[in-house]
DNA sequence: CCACTGATTACTAGC
DNA sequence: GCTAGTCCATCAGTGG
């Protein structure tokens, strides 16, 4: 490498670097919000942020094998090791290569086997309160079961048609203020280290708490309204050896929590049982895990290159397994009013609306494809279910709209984020309005489907980083949680 | 068709 | 405050 090679990267760097702040310039343009707290100095708010024990010794194992997705490499599934805990324990597991360059994931013994991992072996905090998650979340569950129903303050809703939402497990349903939406300084957390890459609330009333998964295989969990004596509410775990792809989280029994891995694992958080248990394994890198919202024994992932699997986790074998896409699928969703019906997204550029009672394993055909020009990094369905917001790196939001969703309309929005930082997905609020999605200037745009535009940007000075992954809380509405790339969580809300 | 290479440039940990 | 390290994303370009 020449000096004068180095002189013309260094050239095309920077070009690249002012026609992306041309960029963001134009963008600050169209926003309609100040940007007065573009430049100005960021107030670090990390009052609040896991801990974890101090760092094991590496431990070396055995020869190095590199493990390769079989359905990536084109193998058919019977060739495969694919299925439940039946199968004999991958020698590969035990010799799994461990990349050097995260030393976090060498910290621990690394939960890469098969078989249940109690919650207090995979505890990763040094903080002494490895129980006060599962108390916590008991106590919530036992409320739940009392009442009959998802929790206890259904009484206390109007009885109208969020009753029966709720007795569906579905998320209740209301128009928010994003004006009125505020980010107060004790609602930020550092969760987790490094990069989140799903974030969920727990599906109840009865506590604001989310989890977070990130690229370590860490857990983080935080309960909003923990007291300081319990850490904050704050709770580290490490149940999987490698990027925690999807959380999903019953909401009929929210002691039962799912969570992927792109290194094939399936695991349930059983807080009764307190283990990480085993739910399933493959040779296949899961990219996303959704749970059927009526029929909470069935698991919806994505395999390998383009394939989907339903796993019924009672009868613990697979009830549908094929190729849906030509390349990864980064999402599954389930539409709220027809839950035979979902959409995927892919990174083979299309989003599509599938009926999953007539699949064809063989020969699937959608109901609906939209195709994007780039891969799409999501697809979901609004509370309603009458449309659905996809988000593409080719800088387009999609909306499909109509009785079967043959209106299609596409919204600039800049969705480049660089390697460091998760791709953006534009999720739903509480009402059919609207989405949320992440930019690169440390905000939240809204777009409005009406508008078909964005109408407003969330920003806070307290934000230090871009949230990329998103939640709204199903039974507050109002509340919304942000991730980012660093392990940070906000929490939005409305008062 | 596939495998590989190179560029990208936000954030945090840690001095 | 500043700097080094990040490296499981993604695309374009190449070479077989």
């Amino acid at each position: 490498m020449g000096s004068s090679r180095m002189t013309e990267y260094e050239r095309r760097r920077l070009e690249n670097i002012k026609r992306n702040g041309e960029m963001l310039a134009a963008l600050k343009i169209h926003s309609r919000v100040s940007e007065l707290s573009a430049t100005a100095k960021r107030e670090r708010a990390q009052s609040k942020s896991y801990k974890r024990t101090p760092v094991k010794k590496p431990k070396t194992e055995g020869p190095v094998v590199l493990r390769r997705s079989l359905r990536a490499r084109g193998v058919p599934p019977d060739a495969a090791t694919a299925g439940g805990l039946s199968d004999d324990v991958d020698d590969e597991k035990k010799t799994k290569k461990i990349p050097k360059w995260n030393p976090d994931s060498m910290r621990r013994k690394s939960p890469g086997e098969v078989g249940p991992v109690a919650m207090r072996d995979a505890y990763a905090g040094d903080d002494g309160l490895d129980h006060k998650l599962v108390e916590t979340i008991s106590q919530c569950s036992q409320k739940s079961v009392l009442s009959e129903g998802p929790c206890d303050s259904i009484d206390n809703l109007e009885k109208s048609e969020n009753l029966e939402i709720l007795k569906a497990g579905k998320g209740l349903r209301g128009s928010v203020d994003v004006g009125a939406l505020q980010l107060k300084s004790e609602n930020i957390a550092r969760l987790v280290p490094g990069r989140i890459m799903s974030l969920r609330f727990f599906p109840t009333m009865d506590m604001q708490m989310v989890v977070v998964g990130n690229k370590f295989g860490d857990v983080g969990f935080w309960n909003v309204n923990g007291k300081k004596e319990d850490g904050d509410g704050i709770y580290l775990y490490h149940p999987h050896p490698g990027p925690v792809s999807g959380i999903a989280i019953d909401p009929f029994s929210i002691s039962k929590m799912y969570s992927s891995c792109y290194d094939g694992f399936i695991r349930l958080m059983d807080v009764e049982k307190e283990v990480f248990d085993m739910v399933y394994y493959s040779e296949y890198t899961i990219y996303t895990l959704s749970l059927c919202p009526h029929d909470t024994k069935s698991l919806y992932f994505s395999e390998g290159k383009g394939g989907v699997n339903v796993w019924d986790v009672r009868a613990g074998k697979s009830v549908l397994s094929c190729d849906l896409h030509e390349d990864r699928i980064n999402t599954i969703d389930f539409n709220s009013e027809n839950e035979n019906i979902i959409a995927t997204s892919s990174t083979d550029g299309a989003a599509c609306i599938w009926d999953v009672r007539n699949i064809n394993a063989d020969k699937p055909e959608s109901l609906k494809t939209l195709r994007h020009k780039r891969a799409v990094h999501s697809a979901y369905f609004s509370p309603t279910g009458k449309f659905l917001a996809t988000t593409s790196i080719d800088n387009k939001v999609g909306f499909l709209s109509g009785p079967n969703y043959e209106n299609t309309s596409m919204v600039y929005h800049y969705n480049q984020t660089n390697r460091f930082i998760s791709t953006f997905r534009g999720i739903w609020g509480w009402d059919d309005s609207s989405i949320f999605i992440g930019n690169m200037n440390r905000g939240v745009d809204v777009i409005f489907v009406a508008a078909k535009d964005t109408v407003a940007t969330i920003r806070s000075d307290l934000m230090s980083a871009i949230p990329c992954r998103f939640h709204a809380h199903p039974y507050n509405i109002g509340m919304l949680a942000g991730a980012t790339s660093g392990g940070q969580v906000y929490i939005w809300t409305l008062s």
